[in-house]
RNA sequence: GCGGAUAUGGCGGAACUGGCAGACGCGCUGGACUUAGAAUCCAGUCCGAGAGGGUGCAGGUUCGAUUCCUGUUAUCCGCACCA
């Protein structure tokens, strides 16, 4: 064995043979584990060294089990519809599959330097027709359990991509993918029934191990909150409005009402003095991005010239228009409870409205509120609720009103319904058929795929038409049904269409039949662990478990949710900056695997810092990692000690770096485990340095557990302590739990809880013994003193306190 | 505004259920080898001469606190008029 770490020459050598001879082998007689990250979109830039983080993560998690004796799922695919290739396409007039497949080629060139197991016979590609074939099935199917229907309303548009967007692309009224301020624009889209499924998307939840900070934007998301509707009738009409309140023991406190500018009651109720005035406002509002209606603070709002009565008292509500009142959530409608809430606070003192207060804060004399109160307390002001406690009121309103027939106990959620349709071109096509007699029919499923045609000009639009509707030989077809004259719809997915189910067909990837057979699902999914950033914690993560409960419900699938276990790796940094080409602090692991290795920049990744975190990237780190390679390598070169016995030093130390070494790899802290093996490496070639020499087996415990984290170099060092197999096949080493005792160990020994000696004892030494040792030990540091008090916790600590 | 996370040497970071703070690595300093450099190896490296002090800041509980409690500051993240 050459005692130079020759890293190009053997990370070429095993990467060709585990080519040939894989060593992640199917065999049903072992229990599966299928490892996922989220599949990449093959960009142009391609991968930085922030990619490999995760991807280093999930394969020494699928390589570790594999030693373990799991046969592993660890497939790779691509994300590839979507806007970059289709931008790239307008520019050069090249079809946007060429830009993709070329881009593929070079981001899985890419992926082989990272030599990660992944099975390519299962490659999956979202633009490929075979693939989104079952895209499109699945909307069909959607569509005829009524999940996906058509609506016209008004959308959130984003005027650069020229495109609708989600609620979930649209936080903060920016667009998620590009950043321009999202404006609102009244389209007829597809929408699918997401809220249909928000209950048990919130609580399936519970079933998750996924990080609490994911789950929480989850249920934050879905924002489920319980309440009552409540009917006033309106005064000098035959109208009603129906509110939503989380608050109905304030109803007595109710001195106005509010309807959203879009409320169809609007205009309906507006006397004939008010009309104009209303007109103009619902006006503006309605040319109001959303930005500045959260932004613009100051209340405005008109007064419609009706009176609400309460339900329950007969009081005479004003009836007043604002843009504080969102059309789509609730009923569009509230009660105003000015001293208890501090939205309808400040609208009151601005349109000096009364104020009632009808909670009392306990041990509080009333004065003139300066806030909205909204603590607990005791009620007043309200009738019979007079005397109790709010939070008891609170509880037992909604069935209060129930029982007088004014209002009935409900539940809200904030999340709307999925804007599905987006008008650009590199998307799969809808596939539907609009006939002038049968209204929307779906394609019929033997016609699938509806593939995307080409078409003379891919540039978006500005009126909301996809580039597709110029293709006239394309949109015009027969309606499926009944023959007529029909155009084809012409919008396209979303690019979460194709990744919200692609896990699925990993299982089966080259299926004609199905999106994949019962027997492949039931074998490999769901996904045991999940590897990818935060960036998808309310998207695609909360898209594909809405898309596999639809596919449980339709039978499809036999499981409800897609990921066990959620992994989010922090992002790398550089200068404190996500990586991007724009910042020019991209990066590129191509030249650190030339110059390193593959084994060395795997184990970098992993060293940089805990894997949940942000990490900043320094490139010397890199050396410290390389340089530790090399001293293993340099031990096993000059390993000649074969006949050594094991001492009981090392018998120790193996079993312990074995016991940390796992425990840590299972909690995922894989930064620790890095410094585990530097740590028992130091110690090994200590001990080599002075006694006779180390045990084989101590050295080989270390070669099988770096084998998951530095494969090639682990196979190598496997073969030259000689063995003819793979270091795969060794198994994972256990450790024996009776060598980790000890019989006797090193006590800090503190007086007032400062250390100022260490002792060694006997593990089940008498206490007396132990304290009396101590004592001569620290001798004249105790002469002068009074020992108040004598602890000894076997073990840890021997502590005297002294006056 | 609401909610969540984080704060430890020059740097990245370690410390199990409260028990020797700074493991491991980077960097730096000195030395060896070399004509010289690179590489490698050896020694040192929280501050302080020392007593002692030290985990964002101020308190508290405890024999003992990076760890628990109260308050506070800074940074980052999520949501944002959701009634």
């Amino acid at each position: 064995m050459n005692s130079r770490y020759e890293f190009s020459q053997i990370e070429k050598k095993w990467r060709a043979e585990w080519e040939k001879n894989p060593i992640n082998k199917e065999d049903d007689k072992k229990p599966k584990y299928y490892c996922l990250d989220m599949f990449p979109y093959p960009s142009g830039t391609g991968l930085h060294v922030g990619h490999w983080r995760g991807y280093v993560l999930s394969d020494v998690i699928s390589r570790y089990k594999v030693l373990q004796g799991y046969q592993v799922l660890h497939p790779m695919g691509w994300d590839a519809f979507g806007l970059p290739a289709e931008n790239f396409a307008i520019k050069n007039n090249i079809h946007p599959s060429i830009a993709t497949a070329s881009n593929i080629a070079n981001v899985k060139r890419q992926l082989h330097d990272i030599s990660a197991i992944y099975d390519w016979d299962r490659e999956v590609n979202t633009t490929d027709p075979n693939y989104y074939k079952w895209t499109q099935w699945i909307f069909v199917q959607m569509f005829k359990k009524g999940l996906a229907y058509e609506k016209e309303m008004p959308l959130n548009w984003c005027p650069s991509c020229k495109c609708v967007l989600a609620n979930e692309e649209a936080t903060n009224g920016v667009c998620e993918r590009c950043g321009a301020t999202v404006t609102k624009k009244n389209l007829r889209q597809w929408m699918l029934k997401i809220t249909a499924y928000a209950e048990r998307l919130l609580e399936d939840l519970n079933k998750l191990d996924w990080p609490e900070k994911v789950k929480k934007m989850q249920s934050d998301w879905i924002g489920k909150s319980y309440g009552a509707e409540v009917e006033f009738a309106v005064k000098d009409t035959d109208e009603k409005i129906t509110v939503y309140t989380t608050r109905p023991d304030t109803l007595y406190g109710a001195t106005f009402m509010v309807l959203s500018p879009e409320h169809e009651l609007v205009k309906k109720i507006t006397t004939d003095e008010q009309k104009e005035e209303m007109e103009k406002y619902c006006f503006l509002a309605s040319t109001k991005s959303s930005v500045d209606r959260v932004t613009d603070k100051e209340k405005t709002g008109v007064f419609t010239g009706r009176y609400g009565i309460n339900p329950l008292n007969g009081a005479l509500t004003p009836i007043w228009v604002s843009d504080y009142v969102l059309a789509d959530y609730g009923t569009g409608a509230i009660m105003c409870v000015p001293a208890h809430d501090q939205r309808d606070f400040e609208f009151a003192k601005k349109f000096d409205l009364p104020i009632i207060q009808v909670i009392k804060e306990e041990g509080k004399e009333g004065g003139e509120l300066t806030e909205a109160y909204t603590g607990d307390g005791i009620m007043i002001n309200s009738g019979d609720w007079n005397g109790m406690k709010a939070s008891e009121a609170k509880a037992k309103a909604p069935l209060y009103l129930e029982e007088k027939g004014i209002g009935k106990k409900t539940v809200n959620y904030k999340l709307r319904d999925w804007v599905f349709s987006r008008q650009r071109y590199w998307g799969e096509p809808i596939p539907i058929v609009h006939c002038p007699h049968c209204g929307a029919v779906p394609v019929p499923e033997d016609q699938l795929p509806v593939v995307l045609p080409n078409v003379e000009s891919y540039k978006p639009t500005d009126t909301g038409e996809s580039p597709l509707a110029d293709i006239d030989e394309w949109v015009n077809t027969k309606c499926p049904c009944c023959g007529a004259d029909a155009k084809r719809e012409t919008n396209t997915m979303p690019q979460w269409a194709g990744s919200s189910w692609y896990f699925l067909r990993y299982v089966d990837p080259h299926n004609n039949e199905a999106l994949a057979s019962k027997e492949a699902l039931d074998k490999w999914a769901p996904v045991d662990m999940y590897v990818g950033g935060i960036e998808h914690a309310v998207l695609h993560l909360l898209y594909a478990r809405f898309y596999t409960k639809v596919l449980y419900d339709i039978g499809a699938v036999l499981f409800d949710e897609p990921f066990l276990k959620l992994f989010n790796q922090g992002m790398i940094t550089k200068d404190g900056n996500k990586m991007s080409k724009s910042k020019g602090n991209v990066v590129s692991p191509d030249v650190l695997v030339e110059k390193y290795g593959c084994d060395s920049l795997r184990m970098y990744e992993l060293f940089v810092g805990p894997p949940e975190l942000d990490s900043e990237w320094d490139d010397s780190g890199i050396d410290g990692v390389f340089r530790y390679l090399n001293k293993v390598w340099k031990f096993v070169a000059g390993y000649k000690d074969k006949t050594v016995a094991a001492t009981k030093e090392m018998e120790f130390a193996k079993n312990k770096m074995i016991y940390e070494i796992t425990t840590r790899l299972e909690a995922l802290t894989m930064n620790t485990v890095v410094s585990g093996f530097m740590e028992y490496t130091n110690k090994m070639i200590d001990v080599a340095k002075n006694a006779d020499g180390i045990d084989k087996e101590s050295l080989e415990a270390l070669v099988r557990l770096l084998a998951p984290f530095t494969p090639h170099i682990a196979e190598e060092m496997w073969r030259e302590l000689g063995h003819d197999i793979t270091v795969f096949e060794a198994g994972w080493p256990e450790y024996d739990e009776s060598k980790l005792v000890v019989s006797t160990v090193e006590l800090p020994v503190q007086i007032n809880g400062k250390v100022k000696d260490s002792i060694e004892i006997d593990k089940d030494e008498a206490k007396d013994v132990v304290l009396a040792k101590a004592k001569e030990l620290l001798g004249g540091k105790l002469e002068g003193k009074t020992i108040v008090k004598e602890i000894y916790v076997p073990g840890r600590i021997i502590n005297f306190v002294v006056k």
